[in-house]
DNA sequence: ATAGGGTTAG
């Protein structure tokens, strides 16, 4: 152009800006200045903040500010609306607050904004604040205001407010969008309602990406983890193409069942659909690989992905530390500093617990009391808990129990079965008693528990206080939780239970449990009797064992795959010591990887030792 | 003649 004015420059950055290219709106804004010596007036400069709020340029944001100071032009709705969404979204709540104040005239985008900012932020009660002022102030709802306000309810989890906003939404009468019905679905999910949600999905006259996978995310959120993984068959049958948050919820919803077979599928399918360096996406393929007990699938997304956040980096740190391995938890978190990424609560309950595998002590005590206080990171009941696991695994329970008592917090069961799970490993059953009454008083359901203080007894050949305990589950009337296997071969689960001989293939494999008992007898393989609570002949103890359910699933799994094939278990309760050391013999003669992912540990058993340094 | 705010995720 020979000559071009504000507005053609102006015209020119809204549809730059529109498209997404915040960056070169604020290259045009200097152009502008420089080459054509022309002052911005309030379009531009509305423009030109938004676009700094949208690529994170908070310098420039400021220096527009400054200019708009300057050139008066702070009286334009439009300009101080962008302020305001500035400020919020660089999480300045009291810049935004100081511009939504000190000028005079709000609207509802006023509003829209700083409640959007501040829910972004987790400024949860200060939105809840601002939502009543803009009621106070009579400033009309529109369809953003709801969709902002649907996100404060599932913030919340506040359903009774969730159902107050959806009622006047309802009556306004407004016209509905896909915006509003999946914040709505939104809403219901995240308050614990997935049948309602389900019923506004069903409603909805059209459905996007965006509708599907909210309504699959509430799914997730319920627990609904199947249902997920069969709506989205129903989604794709409907021709709608997922996109990466779809893929996030999905790979969610497999570690959650421990379904690799989906997982591997879903990994396959995402990387095919182009999402390979969606930072979501890989965050949830390693959530998935290390929960699906494959650990070396998860360091290889995570050295392969281009783009990491925080959530990445304690995503394979906690990985890491979930299955014992210290060392390598404890490095990646030394690579995560050196490469500049903020470390948060998260990732220290990563590296207490690293600590914990590793027995080091006084370096998990340096964390806690020094470099997390350097890091502004205040710890809170997840870290104490680490260190009483760091402290009991180290052998010292009395310290860990002094700890426990001078520690200024208040304990949950989490924290006491902890320490009592490290009496049962140190064969502490004085302390371990105590703890065990401790946590049955705060949990007195806990069938765990009771177990373990059966065991306990029984272990130290105190058959009254068994049957003190078997009375006292009989009183209480806990029923004994039945043990539960499952592995998955190629694509079908199947699952086993200890003491049932219903499988149709149950004859072999019971022969095959007993062929491989026998190999790893000579090996040193004594079965522990004294675990089976049942009256019966010594003989027959012996073949309570092997009745146990794990026992199966790995005789099975062997039975039905490829000779080197990794065997994958998931079991339901704690793995018992007999099952243990059963299998660390059975890896070394069968030459199998063995992994057992139980109620909370993963076991790696690999030529005859198991990741856990058999502390578990 | 040119301008602003929103949904799903780890």
């Amino acid at each position: 152009m020979h000559s071009r004015n504000v507005v053609s420059w102006s015209t020119l950055m809204t549809g730059l800006f529109q498209k997404g290219f915040a960056i070169e709106v604020l290259g045009l804004f200097k152009n502008m200045v420089l080459e054509d010596n022309l002052c911005p007036n309030e379009y531009i400069l509305a423009t030109t903040l938004s676009s700094c709020s949208n690529s994170g340029m908070l310098k420039e944001g400021l220096q527009c500010h400054g200019y708009v100071l300057k050139t008066g032009l702070l009286f334009h709705q439009y300009v101080k609306n962008a302020l305001v969404r500035m400020y919020s979204t660089f999480s300045d709540v009291e810049g935004a607050t100081r511009v939504l104040n000190s000028i005079p005239g709000s609207d509802t985008v006023t509003f829209n904004s700083i409640i959007h900012g501040l829910l972004d932020h987790g400024y949860l009660s200060e939105g809840l604040e601002v939502l009543c002022r803009m009621a106070a102030e009579c400033v009309v709802w529109d369809n953003v205001t709801y969709v902002n306000v649907f996100g404060l309810c599932s913030r919340l989890k506040d359903l009774k407010l969730g159902l107050q906003v959806h009622s006047r939404m309802l009556k306004s009468g407004d016209e509905f969008d896909l915006y509003l019905g999946s914040a709505i679905m939104d809403m219901y999910g995240k308050c614990g309602q997935i049948s309602v949600a389900r019923k506004v999905f069903d409603g909805l006259q059209t459905r996007n990406v965006v509708s599907w996978t909210a309504i699959l995310a509430a799914y997730l959120q319920n627990g609904c983890f199947e249902e997920a993984l069969k709506l989205f068959l129903q989604m794709e049958l409907e021709g709608v193409v997922p996109n990466e948050y779809t893929f996030a919820v999905l790979l969610n919803a497999s570690s959650s069942l421990s379904a690799f077979g989906y997982g591997n599928s879903l990994h396959a399918l995402a990387e095919k659909s182009g999402f390979r360096s969606h930072i979501i996406v890989g965050n949830a393929l390693i959530n998935m690989y290390s929960k699906t007990g494959i650990i070396e699938g998860a360091y290889e997304v995570f050295t392969d992905m281009l783009y990491r956040d925080s959530i990445t980096w304690n995503s394979i740190i906690s990985g890491y530390s979930h299955h014992g391995l210290g060392k390598e938890a404890l490095a990646v978190f030394h690579d995560m500093l050196a490469a500049g990424e903020h470390p948060n609560y998260v990732t220290f309950i990563g590296v207490l617990s690293a600590c914990g595998h590793l027995g080091r002590v006084q370096e998990g005590f340096y964390y806690l009391h020094q470099l997390m206080e350097e890091m502004g990171i205040k710890p809170g009941l997840e870290h104490y808990t680490c260190m009483v696991g760091l402290l009991s695994k180290a052998g010292l329970l009395y310290e860990a129990e002094t700890f426990m008592k001078s520690t200024p917090i208040e304990w949950d069961v989490v924290a006491w079965r902890t320490l009592l799970s490290a009496c049962q490993v140190h064969r502490n059953y004085v302390l371990g008693k105590q703890v065990a009454e401790i946590v049955l008083h705060m949990d007195p359901d806990d069938v765990g528990t009771y177990t373990l203080l059966s065991n306990m007894h029984a272990k130290a050949k105190s058959w009254d206080g068994v049957a003190t305990i078997r009375k006292l589950m009989r009183r209480r009337d806990i029923k004994k939780e039945p043990g539960l296997s499952w592995t998955e071969i190629r694509n079908d689960t199947h699952i086993f239970v200890s003491d049932d001989n219903s499988h149709p293939e149950s004859n072999q494999i019971h022969e095959k449990v007993k062929e491989l008992l026998d190999k790893i007898k000579p090996l040193g393989y004594v079965p522990d009797i004294a675990s089976v609570l049942h009256d019966v002949e010594e003989e027959q103890k012996e073949e309570y064992l092997g009745h146990h359910s794990e026992k199966l699933a790995i005789a099975y799994t062997i039975l039905k795959t490829p000779s080197r094939a990794p065997v994958r278990i998931i079991k339901n309760l704690r793995m018992c010591d007999d099952c243990h050391s059963a299998v660390k013999l059975m890896s070394k003669v069968t030459n199998r990887v063995i992994t057992v992912r139980d109620v909370n540990h993963f076991h790696c058993f690999r030529d005859g030792m198991c990741s856990c340094a058999d502390y578990w």
